[in-house]
DNA sequence: GTATTTGCAAACACTTTGCAAGCAT
DNA sequence: ATGCTTGCAAAGTGTTTGCAAATAC
């Protein structure tokens, strides 16, 4: 895939790079951590600005475990997760779940849904053992 | 509907009924709002540990809607919202929408749904004009 | 009377902002 | 050369904690 990034500082190009090679989403602590140990000497303040940067341009998503922080992934095909509260692993799944439920709204109540959350909580099939 | 909600203290009582009273999920600062208005002598941290408390026996909800603050509502028939990014008006839509595919997860993945978060953004009737 | 609840101050976690210096193009 | 990007310090927002005093039952 050929994003453009703007700008390609050290810093922009590894969070990029991270964010396309992580299976979950990641929070800005752990963007942070990253840079520091590919020693991209650098803060979370231009963590934070390249995430909404990215974001602005809709290079990712953001989206929240009810951690009380956000968490942000590569937008690619759009899909939603599977949780578990357990060993904290997260599986993705296809997003196309709503599609339908979406036309409806429309058709019944006139709203027109442009975005939506969805995020499942519960027990991988290892945890259940 | 009876709730018990152990001590009925002053704080309390008013967080319930303000809870049972709103239409949307309300936001901790607007709790305290009201507590004020009522001359309720309280404080946030009063407010923050009712509803932990009541979180823990499950009288409530705790929603997020993306932005970096959670809600809380009373737990009634379990729903969703239609949020209105333009004039902010909230909407409840039956929460069993995701019956069917949380069954076919625990067919397919092994994966067992706990619980779930669903909201939807977009513009009201209204804002399309 | 006793355990629960509260208030205060303080800390904590996450995110944002202002401004001057540095860097990519 | 210039505008975008960064670092630092500081502040902003939302939430949590420790402890002693107050209160519901």
């Amino acid at each position: 895939m050929v994003i453009n990034i703007g700008k390609k500082t050290p810093a922009r190009l590894a969070i990029i790079k991270f964010l396309e090679n992580s299976k979950l989403p990641v929070d800005a602590e752990e963007i942070l951590q990253m840079l520091r140990i590919k020693n991209l000497d650098t803060n979370k303040v231009t963590v934070y600005r390249n995430l909404d940067y990215f974001l602005k341009k809709g290079i990712i998503d953001r989206v929240e475990f009810g951690e009380g922080k956000y968490r942000y992934e590569i937008k690619i095909n759009h899909h939603h997760h599977l949780i578990c509260t357990n060993c904290g692993k997260v599986e993705d799944v296809d997003g196309e779940v709503l599609k339908k439920i979406e036309e409806e709204f429309y058709q019944n109540k006139k709203f027109l849904v442009k975005n939506h959350s969805l995020e499942f909580f519960g027990l991988c099939a290892n945890c259940q053992k």
